[in-house]
RNA sequence: GCUCGAGUGGUGGAAUUGGUAGACACGUUGGACUUAAAAUCCAAUGGACAUUAGUCCGUGCGGGUUCAAGUCCCGCCUCGAGUACCA
């Protein structure tokens, strides 16, 4: 019987699920290890090859700790909001619940055949009302907090309260809106109750605000910064323009050093904690507060704040820039420049922001008329807005100090305004100084003769005491939307009562969302669940009304927005630790003994997104004391994408013929895709299967110009995707050679982080790998089972052991790829060596099983076991099976103080020692010193360091 | 522009911490077994000269440190990823 790979997997698929084999208990006497992949988004189109790496490499590692004695939790489930099925179903009427489902199922069948050990009882989906009952409960718990500073965390919203009733917000200090006002406890306490919730609004950690948002016209929704790719939507690829509305938005922003501090506790990958810095953006500085001067036609003088990074270069401030956007642009602006400025504002709120980002070369401007008075010199400098000033960023103006900054610079040179020099000793001629560590301050009164950090330092001692600025630290990272016009996410547990949000109490959770006819917004520009209107009213009845005495009139009581993507992914790993627990997110017990994730495998693209609301939910809900962990995973690791190899025919231009990749020559030629299934490994086109595919209908009467008898096509590295046509899925792969094969090859292919393209040409080596390794076990013509119980010889043990070395280092290091080829040598070393011993290939299954859980479970059970291989004991490394020998050999003298040595076979540790002290002598005797260092390299030379 | 990362045979990639460069695999060539093919097995496979031994050159380029450099240092080139008027 030879390897039979299909009966084989059917067989052990079948028997893992039925037995439960995988399924992790939330206690154990072995130490936990929780591995987690990032779950999928159940697209149509099912998985391609590319997928699964990830998988591969959890459910090796997963694999491997349950052999090292430890009770893995390795769950997987899907996230399943998202925009793809709701867009299917505008265009077909389709539920997103079942296609959905649909999907599901299909991913599901996918992922089983390659033979992952999912503790599948704990399935999560995000679209599951069971889930996202859980969703809604924290975005209350956030509702129902404020940050304080003073503890750096977050606090329930009635100490919040408890402060304002004794002292009024007077010293509070809490991270919150801009625009609050300073109330004393006597006027808190007179406040209305709408008034009081407006307040409160300001400091809750999710909160009600009017903001400028991206709006996509053509998804008919409201983008997140890391939704835009280069001033258009990631996905679809539409403008998105900038747009006012009333979104709920999560106050990350209060976590924003803990965010960047944390991450020197967690063993992520460098350029991903990198991209976190960046995202954050921390810089330190000053806000500083020009006051404008009241003129003849603008008689009343406004405060501008600025935020700046240099406050010791302020006297070399020469005029202030404002973003067009700014809302004093308006106030500030005298008579006689009143119609320009108007122009320029509106003409830079006409041009997208793609147009913005695409052309910052160009310099534009204008002059508002008005003057702030310098807070050192009283001098006038003149205001001017200009869009290289970001609305968005710090205080969205700046103290212009053009020699000292190059935009300024460019900013002053175009438009003929002065360029006062404040460097000792430096040419700026030509361009801005911004060299902080060279920079020695001049003409600058009392910070002449400074440097960088003395002068930084003074100049916000001075502005204090002038009351007229501080020393600051600003942050890029925005607070984050959290509104989406969409149907298919979670719905708010919120309702309103004279336009207040309110809480649904948690008992009446899951909100669950309803049926509606359309997935479009409404007529009247409500979010698409504004179609369901019995549902808004059934909710609010069934929840509220019942319960307390509400006005039924009340505009409209739901909320209609949905919850954006991020949501539901933001807390899933800490769901899988107790997912059908219905009364509480989790049971203390569960998350007390998971605690984290230990390793955490995952796509890099979501540096930015996931990775940043997940860490920020964990914060908070640490602060909470709902998880014991301010982290939620201890080590992550980005594996490297798939990418496709694209097949190309060419079409010569005007005519229906097609000519083979190498005569093109200089005949003009139109590239097609086509499929990458039609191809063979020598990118010969199959020109019968071609013609018979109706997708190439177009082609069945065309010329073929063939090179040798056959059609050549060209090849390009791509994206897998759909529409290249290059897409290879993992079903024919397991088909045609196995999962097995599928593993070791995707591991085999090359380093796990890096990016590949795939090829499956080199499958035909893992392959026969596994076939050798059957026939280590089987023998004679009808293949039967064969192992005996002779016993090891020294060289099995050598081969053996010398795996087992191997093999653990690299799963550890998770170099993966080199550990199958260990596992080639060793096949291939064991069959030349006709070993047949129980002992050496009972170890050797164990160590093989991780990758080819299959074929290791057949022979483990062919062996005489009843239970799983998956908690057999990993195999101990023994070193003493390694002491390499080899051949006679003379000893050489390059000149060079380089010796080689080929060491005598048959030598113990001890005989190397003994030949190297011998070595030693002879080199004393002809160089006249004695060596200091001696290396042995394993086998055949020793070199002699001098 | 800035920040990372990477450049090794025909190809994917090995090379422990500075210690035999090219493991392993694909591909190619030759051979065995076959009527034949497939499968399997064996051998060769960085380049040049020599074909018996052998010698020289070789890890993007140019320098340097070292007995010894793919690996460390300095200066370049190329490619990839992320990010970008962030004051």
């Amino acid at each position: 019987m030879s390897y039979d790979f299909r009966q084989i997997e059917d067989k052990w698929q079948k028997e893992w699920a039925e037995k439960g084999t995988f399924e992790a208990q939330n206690n154990s006497d072995k130490p936990k290890y929780y591995v987690l992949d990032m779950f999928p988004y159940p697209s149509g189109a099912g998985l391609h090859v590319g997928h699964p790496l990830g998988y591969i490499a959890s459910d090796i590692y997963a694999r491997y700790k349950r052999h090292k004695g430890f009770n893995v939790l390795h769950p997987m489930g899907y996230d399943s909001f998202g925009l793809p099925a709701e867009q299917y179903a505008i265009q077909t009427g389709q539920h997103p619940a079942i296609t959905t489902a649909a999907n599901i199922k299909r991913y599901r069948e996918q992922l089983d055949k390659i033979g992952f050990s999912f503790d599948w009882s704990r399935e999560v989906r995000t679209s599951d009302p069971d889930y996202y009952k859980w969703t809604q409960w924290i975005f209350i718990q956030l509702f129902n907090s404020w940050y304080n500073k003073e503890a750096d965390k977050a606090e329930d919203i009635d100490t919040l309260i408890a402060l304002f009733e004794q002292d009024g917000n007077n010293g509070v200090k809490a991270v919150c809106d801009e625009d609050v006002v300073a109330f004393t406890a006597d006027q808190w306490s007179g406040f209305t109750p709408k008034k009081k919730q407006e307040i409160l609004l300001q400091y809750r950690l999710t909160y009600l605000a009017e903001t400028e948002v991206n709006w996509c016209p053509a998804l008919g929704t409201v983008l997140a910064n890391d939704e835009i790719v280069n001033g258009v939507s990631e996905r679809g690829g539409h403008t998105v323009i900038r747009k006012k509305m009333t979104r709920w938005s999560m106050r990350i922003s209060a976590y924003a050093q803990r965010l960047l501090d944390d991450l020197q506790k967690v063993d992520w990958p460098q350029p991903l904690k990198d991209s976190q810095v960046n995202w954050i953006g921390r810089s330190e500085g000053a806000s500083v507060t020009f006051h404008t001067i009241p003129s003849g036609d603008v008689k009343k003088s406004y405060p501008i704040e600025v935020f700046t990074t240099r406050p010791d270069t302020i006297f070399g401030a020469s005029f202030m820039t404002l973003a067009p956007e700014h809302e004093l642009v308006s106030l500030i602006t005298t008579p006689e420049q009143e119609k320009e400025v108007a122009a320029y504002v509106e003409a830079t709120a006409k041009r997208s922001e793609r147009d913005r980002m695409a052309d910052v070369k160009t310099i534009s401007g204008a002059f508002t008329g008005a003057y702030a008075s310098h807070p050192f010199t009283k001098e006038p400098v003149p205001v001017w807005i200009g869009d290289y000033v970001l609305a968005g960023y710090g205080t969205g103006a700046v103290m212009s100090v053009p020699c000292g900054d190059q935009r300024d610079y460019d900013f002053a040179k175009h438009f003929n305004i002065p360029i006062p020099n404040i460097f000792e000793g430096i040419d700026i001629s030509e361009e801005a100084f911004a060299d902080k560590e060279k920079t020695i301050i001049a003409n600058s009164d009392f910070l002449n003769g400074l440097p960088y950090k003395k002068a930084v330092k003074l100049a916000i001692y001075e502005l204090e005491k002038l009351e007229q600025g501080k020393g600051k630290i600003n942050y890029r990272l925005r607070d984050a939307v959290f509104s989406r016009q969409r149907y298919w996410g979670e719905p708010f547990p919120v309702y309103y009562v004279e336009g207040m949000p309110q809480m649904i109490e948690s008992k009446y959770l899951p909100i669950e969302l309803p049926e509606v006819e359309k997935y479009l917004p409404t007529e009247t520009g409500e979010p698409p669940l504004g179609n369901a209107t019995t549902w808004a009213w059934n909710t609010v009845e069934h929840t509220v009304v019942s319960n307390k005495m509400i006005d039924h009139r009340t505009v409209f009581p739901l909320e209609l927005n949905t919850m954006p993507g991020w949501a539901g992914s933001s807390f899933y790993f800490n769901r899988y630790m107790d997912p059908n627990n219905e009364n509480e997110i989790f049971s203390q017990d569960a998350i007390n003994y998971w605690q984290d994730v230990d390793l955490y495998i995952g796509g890099s693209e979501h540096a930015t997104g996931h990775l940043l609301y997940s860490r920020f939910w964990q914060k908070f809900l640490f602060d909470k004391g709902v998880v014991p962990k301010e982290e939620f995973a201890k080590k992550l690791i980005n594996q490297g994408m798939i990418t496709g190899t694209s097949a190309f025919i060419y079409r010569i231009e005007g005519e229906n013929t097609l000519v083979s990749k190498n005569l093109i020559g200089d005949r003009s030629v139109q590239p097609l895709h086509v499929d990458v299934s039609l191809v063979n490994p020598s990118d010969e086109l199959d020109l019968v299967k071609f013609k018979e595919n109706p997708l190439y209908a177009d082609f069945k009467e065309a010329k073929f110009l063939l090179e040798d008898g056959v059609y050549i096509v060209g090849r390009e590295v791509e994206k897998m995707s759909k529409s290249k046509y290059n897409v290879v899925s993992p079903d024919s792969i397991c088909e045609d050679f196995g999962a097995d094969s599928l593993r070791l090859y995707e591991m085999f292919l090359g380093p796990l982080e890096q990016s590949k393209p795939w090829n499956t040409a080199g499958i035909t080596g893992v392959h026969s790998f596994l076939k050798k390794m059957w026939r280590l076990f089987h023998s004679g013509e009808e293949g039967a089972f064969n192992v005996t119980d002779d016993e090891a010889t020294a060289d099995n043990l050598k081969t053996l052991h010398k795996t087992i070395k191997k093999v653990e280092e690299d799963i550890e290091n998770f170099s993966f790829n080199t550990s199958v080829s260990s596992f080639m040598i060793c096949v291939n070393e064991l069959s030349s060596q006709k070993c047949t011993s129980k002992s050496i290939l009972e170890p050797l299954a164990i160590l093989v099983s991780p990758y080819a859980p299959h074929i290791a479970e057949e022979l483990w059970s062919k062996l005489g076991h009843k239970a799983s291989i998956a908690t057999a004991e990993f195999p101990k490394y023994e070193g003493k099976y390694l002491v390499e020998s080899s051949k006679e050999y003379p000893i050489s003298f390059n000149g060079k103080m380089r010796f080689k040595m080929e060491l005598p076979a048959d030598m113990s540790a001890a005989d190397i020692e003994s030949a190297v002290m011998a070595h030693k002598k002879t080199q004393e005797q002809l160089q006249g010193r004695t060596p200091k260092k001696v290396i042995v390299v394993p086998g055949k030379i020793v070199n002699v360091v001098g």
